[in-house]
DNA sequence: CCCGGAACCTGAAGGC
DNA sequence: TGCCTTCAGGTTCCGG
């Protein structure tokens, strides 16, 4: 499951290749990855040049002329690859370039997007700070968290909140910050909030490093796979010993989506809801 | 504004 | 053995 430290290895991976190069061919297998636009709207791409490889949250980005863009979103199941891979791909799209490389969208489940924008300026702009930039502070997170009553996991998945963190890296942050995934988002006070700030640029430094966690289908351009779920604490390890206390780890349902965390390390506050 | 839930999608896993 | 149901989760949309 892409997060921003997966995408954030593949735009290191693919922008030596491309930029500079001008896209020569888009060409979709699958009309539906081009979403409600239809795929016509992505030929107006066909000429452009590559003028930086860029990330926001989980979105890659294409940057072209005139703050143009493509932007593609890997969604569940979705990964880039410079070459053509040896067994069981599902392309569905291939972006050509006018200096011979070529970037395959292979993507199981069809949930992933590639999109024209004539203006990049709305998607910056609508998605929450980076948390690695050096604007996201532990006060800027606090002050978004108390305008929000949600389990803090639901809050840090809330990409407008805060871009690039999904399910994996929520799940390891939070344990880090001994927090309990059920917490009201704004109960938590300066404190606890500043240890889940730097819990989560640690997690996601560290995964970076490691080139992305291959969990499910991620896999990096080049077909070699990360190694940062290696290093994970919970995520996926229900009924594992903690590594710091050797209880066995628990998974709740918060919002639909599996958590994982260890009852004693990250212990539900008094006012915690549904704990 | 705030929040919960459905929908999208397909392969793996579990039940009977 | 095999059919059927459920689950996985990033994002958007809809309704209360």
């Amino acid at each position: 499951m892409p997060e921003l430290p997966e995408v954030e290895t593949i735009r290191r991976a693919i922008e030596p290749c491309i930029v500079g190069a001008r896209i020569s061919d888009v060409s979709l297998l699958d009309p539906s990855i081009a979403g409600p636009e239809g795929p016509e709207s992505l030929q107006a791409a066909v000429g452009a040049t590559v003028r930086a490889v860029l990330r926001r949250g989980k979105h890659l980005i294409l940057l072209l002329n005139g703050n143009r863009g493509v932007v593609l979103h890997l969604r569940m199941t979705g990964a880039i690859l410079l070459q053509e891979p040896a067994t069981k791909a599902r392309v569905r799209a291939v972006l050509s370039f006018s200096n011979g490389e070529k970037l395959l969208f292979n993507d199981m489940r069809r949930l992933g997007t590639i999109r024209h924008y004539q203006d990049m300026k709305p998607l910056l702009q609508r998605l929450g700070p980076e948390p690695l930039d050096e604007d996201f502070t532990a006060d800027s997170l606090k002050e978004s968290l108390s305008r929000h009553r949600i389990p803090i996991k639901a809050a840090l998945l809330d990409q407008h909140i805060v871009a690039g963190v999904g399910n994996m890296y929520a799940d390891e942050a939070l344990f880090l910050a001994r927090i309990h995934p059920m917490t009201p988002a704004r109960n938590l006070d300066i404190p606890r909030v500043a240890s889940l700030w730097k819990a989560l640029r640690q997690v996601l430094t560290d995964a970076i490093g490691s080139k992305g966690a291959s969990v499910s289908t991620y896999a990096l351009p080049n077909g070699e796979h990360g190694t940062a779920h290696f290093g994970f604490n919970v995520a996926h390890k229900k009924g594992e010993p903690c590594p710091r206390c050797g209880m066995a780890l628990q998974r709740v349902m918060v919002r639909k989506r599996g958590s994982y965390y260890c009852p004693t390390c990250q212990p539900p506050s008094g006012d915690t809801a549904g704990g």
